[in-house]
DNA sequence: ACACGCCCTACCATTGAATGGAAGGCTGCT
DNA sequence: AGCAGCCTTCCATTCAATGGTAGGGCGTGT
């Protein structure tokens, strides 16, 4: 062949290069970059010099991949969820405001919650490095009160393909969850991520009465009162809601 | 000939389409987008196919074209500016505590200030728009920041091609300007945005001496007090810079 | 001081993947 | 009912993509 050994085609490749990454990793030695994306070293060279001439990438002196700055520019100017987070913003800095806790948004994506916002609890050094993670549904309070909200059938395909490596959780504790999470109109979830906080969450419903995403907090177990809480989010959530339209 | 007609390769051709998106536009039907990318529909719907594939696009029914969550996620992980925007971050929020200003965060592509992150007024209902904005260099006090503190070289080379659409600006005055902030070690700028806006901004400078970044804040006119700003946003860029290494 | 290894870069004959016009199908409007 | 606009699929044509190989630069260990 001569496109190709491995039978995929230019987009597979140019993919490749980009996820090769890890996470949280900003910069990348050609050679190392071809053998994660699995190129021969000739032609990651050849993609990542081409993509550099667009700013996609960025081919330092010495080999050095990073993702260019034009590609991220391009990426949050025209990001999807641009307007969710425009919408929640300025309710999120409320939140961080009155109650003075870790705030986040997160959408659906698979089976995972993804956090596209995230405000820090005010005076603590922590930080917003979060954005951009994902949390599987079941494990954060976030992912169940956007899970508890969707349709029946996607419910059901979840659950259906549901396995928890640990073997901690069964689908039936997570369908319960679920079903709590419906009921109440929030989610919660103590001390899973970290033995001493607790999580809730509400979820966003636009115009169409589809649930956008999900807004949360983040609050050590010692200054958990959920009947505080969880009206102000659910007026936040609301008022999200009320600015996206649709 | 088979592959383009107007010769250019696979690569320009993705580039091209994800260029294609207008500056805060999200969502594009996919013969809009053959337009503005300047491809035959045909081509343009088989590689937004499969950059949709692999989760870099979003083809929704209808043919409706977005930017895919994936893609969003993975530039957000591995972005250039990752380190840069965490070891800012707890530092623009003691200015954004302390001062109550607009704080923003610069970095210098080509000659345009790129902000990369901003953190709005308490209070105001303003936001993180123009995160992901650009600025002219010479109409922006992190952009004079920027250049002010590069190297003669690309001092002269930037002055060298300078030219203001408008008019209103010569060389001569850039270049005074950035002799101006170089030597008093910060920029500023009034109404030249916002006509009762003053924008007030310092370097960063890294473990190597290299300016990386512009740290500024935009104040009402009537709040104006430099004595008390630039002492604090000086404070805070050397703390940036010692955090940053290198 | 020298040789070795590692890595980036450049070249070029081979070949099948990319191309895009045209035709088909769907939806909404007149 | 007819039309117009758009998305989608098909397929013969053709040259752009491929990657093994070789060259050059740099640092390390002997």
């Amino acid at each position: 062949m001569a496109n190709s050994a491995s039978g995929d085609s230019v987009v597979d490749r140019v993919v490749r290069v980009i996820e090769a990454f890890p996470e949280g990793v900003t910069s990348l030695q050609l050679s190392e970059l071809a053998d994660r994306s699995g190129l021969p070293l000739s032609s990651a060279h050849r993609l990542v010099r081409q993509l550099s001439g667009h700013g996609l990438l960025d081919l330092g002196a010495g080999g050095t991949v990073r993702l260019g700055l034009r590609l991220w520019e391009l990426v949050n100017r025209n990001s999807p969820t641009l307007a969710l987070r425009q919408a929640a913003m300025p309710f999120m800095e409320d939140i961080q405001q009155v109650l003075n806790q870790n705030v986040n948004l997160a959408v659906l994506d698979g089976w995972e919650a993804l956090f596209v916002e995230r405000l820090s609890r005010r005076g603590s050094v922590a930080n917003r490095a979060r954005v951009a993670g994902r949390m599987p549904v079941h494990i954060s309070s976030a992912g169940l009160a956007l899970m508890s909200h969707q349709s029946r059938e996607v419910q059901a395909e979840y659950l259906e393909q549901f396995a928890d490596p640990s073997g901690k959780v069964t689908a039936g504790v997570v369908r319960h969850l679920l079903a709590e999470a419906a009921q109440q109109g929030y989610a919660q979830l103590a001390g899973v991520v970290d033995p001493d906080t607790w999580g809730i969450a509400v979820p966003v419903i636009n115009g169409k009465r589809r649930t956008v995403a999900a807004l949360g907090v983040v609050v050590p177990l010692a200054e958990m009162r959920l009947q505080a809480l969880v009206p102000a989010l659910q007026t936040a959530a609301r008022g999200i809601g009320r600015q996206l339209g649709d």
